[in-house]
DNA sequence: ACACTACTTGAAAACGGTTACATCCTAAGC
DNA sequence: GCTTAGGATGTAACCGTTTTCAAGTAGTGT
């Protein structure tokens, strides 16, 4: 038989009010909202809580307030540098407000989008961060269903009805064939991610095709290569499109993967770029400004959009009315890669 | 006034168990332990669960559990391809076994890593992934009281009574230093990262060092730099070095990044790599075989080590008993960037 | 002095699951 | 036919918080 009071509570708030000998709707106070209690009732409390090592239980704590101050984020994959430094950035911002994140990724997968959504809102989370507006009709029902706010981010569709934080695709995947068609090229192919459950990768195909139209240029079939988001596949892509009798003199990539694996390839055929082949890419990795020749490209500032997604949401759930269509700016950065053809 | 039964339940498992006809231990068992429940009932139970479109909530499921099939993982910053990388496998793998992942980032800093891992208990996660060994001792301390199962992943050190899977960074470091020593270089500069709370960084710098005193090789101050984790700041680190009077004709680099860096810097000085001066890097990331010339590195299979994490905290959670340290192999991949010294 | 606020504090009922324990039922063993 | 073991099911306590509501305590203006 222990000699501790029959009574005594071994943790948890209950062991911190016995402590301070308050209630536990004060301990519970005291650290939601110092300011509802007395000084001196939180200094007791205060005291009680690190002598003991009390740290509150977070499940307990969301399954009394339904409020878990937790968001969701499914990527199709953290492997990509673009990922990787977007989700850098929301999770900052989201730990400098108090909040966490739930990562998950979906490799491009609708139903495995829809089933981490499943798991996420079982989880408890505030609110989703989505990449694009590509989704299974399950997962808007979903959300719709538990009253789950989302945005989607890498998009800017200001004619649907979801909230969206990123650049226009379209438009800037435009300026891109643009710049290459100003500088004289009218023989130029596209190698494009895949576009299947990728809306941003289809928009920027869209804007690189319009460009064409626009100026009355051709695309043959065989110009337009799609690949997976590999240098190798890359660069088989560029072995084959300069294998062509009759190649391209520019290519306009969907992103600088994709462009560095095109360079790559044209150097070691042999060509030299941006004398034999321009190359543009797309979204402006760290990469672009030290390789050599440095790539010509489109920047996208990832950090700021998928912060701002997080500010989103997170205004959003603390009732603030805030706009659910932000269009993130993009730039055209030329450097090495892009000049005028060759005449022939 | 509703038409419905006043002891009608709106939501959660005593909806599903009214629907069913059953009580809500039965609901339970048939969701967590379906065997354990008569085949008719389960029927009509999971019938119920989907016309209602029933998701379990999983904070309450922790608290009455005191189980949450949630690891935390605690990184110094996801924008790093090592870790985007290590991440990916973990995260892959502890979904294929119905956990999740909490992911944090500390910027190598010790405070926030405690503070994290505060955060993450709190969150009731069940284990906790850290990288390396070098922690703050009120992180131990913290694990121990709450008796949350860890493991430090990305090391190799037996002899600590701490878990720990990865390669042994010493050794490794040391293969790579000799490789170039058996080139015939003497004079071999170490471009390193941070060794400040970087028990990795420092092991590697241990490694190369050993190699050298081994062969009787001197090291000026002058030829040791130390960078933060940019190519930046590794070609700054590269001009610094190819400017000396007595430049080393060899540089062993902590990371791939780095060398990436020393690699860019070099040809851009003009001096040719491998013929004026051999680089090695280390991790052998992606970029290191499409580079020009591709990079001699130590491969490490990081993907394989984070899984095995992951693995021994799942095994150690189901009460198996399994080895606390565990050695992934390292291997030297010699690829164009390293070759003998010119002889002058 | 008195009524009336305004502010602190405490008691206790949720929150939505799990699980120990009790109960009921069926079939096997004698 | 009577026990008994064992499996299926239900009852209800409990997990650790938050939060509503009521009660207590000062302070204010008249």
């Amino acid at each position: 038989m222990r000699l501790t009071n029959a009574k005594s509570v071994k943790q948890g708030i209950r062991a911190v009010a016995a402590r301070a000998g308050v209630s536990t709707a004060s301990v519970s106070r005291a650290l939601n909202n110092p300011g509802a209690v007395s000084p001196s009732l939180r200094a007791r409390i205060e005291q009680a809580i690190d002598a003991l090592g009390y740290i509150p239980h977070a499940p307990a704590r969301i399954l009394s307030s339904r409020r878990s101050r937790t968001l969701g984020a499914i990527v199709p994959t953290i492997d990509n540098t673009m990922f990787a430094r977007g989700i850098a950035s929301l999770q900052q911002y989201l730990s400098s407000v108090g909040y966490m994140l739930f990562l998950t990724t979906s490799g491009y997968d609708l139903d495995v989008e829809l089933e981490q959504a499943r798991n996420l809102v079982s989880r408890g989370v505030d609110g989703l961060v989505l990449r694009g507006d590509c989704h299974h009709d399950g997962l808007r029902k979903l959300l719709a269903d538990n009253a789950v706010p989302f945005i989607n981010v890498g998009i800017y569709q200001p004619d649907r009805p979801y909230p969206c934080v990123g650049t226009d695709n379209e438009a800037a995947a435009h300026r891109a064939a643009a710049h290459v068609i100003e500088l004289g090229h009218r023989r130029i192919g596209i190698v494009s991610a895949l576009q299947r459950n990728n809306d941003r990768a289809s928009a920027r195909v869209a804007g690189f095709r319009r460009a064409l139209v626009e100026n009355g240029l051709e695309l043959p079939p065989q110009w337009h290569v799609e690949v997976p988001y590999t240098l190798d596949d890359a660069r088989e892509a560029a072995r084959y499109l300069l294998s062509l009798d009759d190649r391209p003199t520019a290519v306009v990539c969907g992103n600088d993967v994709i462009a560095y694996g095109v360079l790559l390839e044209a150097e070691r055929s042999g060509y030299s770029v941006p004398r034999d082949l321009s190359v543009i890419g797309f979204d402006d990795l760290d990469w672009s400004r030290h390789l050599r020749p440095s790539l010509t490209t489109i920047h996208v500032p990832t950090g700021e959009t998928w912060q701002r997604a997080g500010e989103y949401l997170v205004r959003n759930l603390a009732g603030e009315q805030t706009i659910i269509h932000r269009e993130i700016d993009f730039s055209l950065v030329v450097r090495e890669s892009t000049a005028p053809p060759l005449k022939s």
